[in-house]
DNA sequence: GTCATCTATCGACGTTTGTCAATGTGGGTG
DNA sequence: CACCCACATTGACAAACGTCGATAGATGAC
């Protein structure tokens, strides 16, 4: 079981001001927004961003956060899932990178129903 | 005397994506994501904006979620502590509305360190 | 005044979460 | 081959969380 844990999420669209969203809808965006939910993984969010290269493999990791070495893989694992990073094992290091494109769906589901759609306004009531 | 409370976090700058950020900004931003980390938020916050002139009160929501009046007070509760809804009381209600600029902040909080100068717009995939 | 309504708080509960030490697993190295 | 290394998984535990019923506070209606 390699890959294919859920479907990798086929990043969020909906905004959350732009009309009320469904069920389903809410609880995908609960479950990114809960992976960001907690400081120790934000940290490491913007720690493998700011890292050579954009990646950062976990021994990297566990000094700067000042967590154990299974702590860390915990969060990481928890980070993959949401989409927001991705894993890639090389040799005997697995690399994790932040993905940009996940973030800024993240981030256009937050805006007020306009950037990322600019078509809204006239929503009005 | 330290008085100050915290009654409304000074909204969030520093991107994630742009450098370490410090163990504090960290903390402030995970407590605005775990806000969002619950379906029934999310849904409240969808819900207050796409009501009636944007705010809504307790009684309006119990019903959409389905959940009991104290549990929903509770949500509500933690998004305004968390800087997302504002509160105001007009006399038996108290009415909610979106802090806008929380949200916008948080967008901000996620986009690639240099939101606002990229003017390239390619919304495309 | 009394009463009804809307909301917040309290106490309790089952569940989830963050953390660690110990152990397992797969891939280089001697 | 045996060995070590980087990482993942397991099991356990305290703390935090989401939910409810009961209750308290505040406000308007009578």
């Amino acid at each position: 079981m390699v890959t294919s844990l859920g479907d990798v999420v086929p990043i969020c669209c909906s905004p959350v001001t732009g009309g009320v969203i469904g069920n389903d809808e809410a609880e995908r965006l609960a479950r990114i927004f809960k992976a960001l939910g907690d400081p120790t993984r934000v940290r490491l969010v913007s720690l493998i961003a700011a890292h050579q290269d954009g990646e950062a493999c976990v021994c990297d990791l566990t000094t700067p956060v000042e967590l154990s070495q299974p702590t860390v893989s915990h969060h990481l694992k928890q980070l993959v899932e949401a989409g927001l990073l991705t894993r890639e094992q090389r040799g005997r290091w697995a690399y994790y990178r932040v993905a940009g494109a996940a973030l800024e769906a993240l981030a256009g589901a937050l805006e007020p129903a306009g950037r990322s759609t600019a078509s809204s306004s006239s929503r009005g009531r």
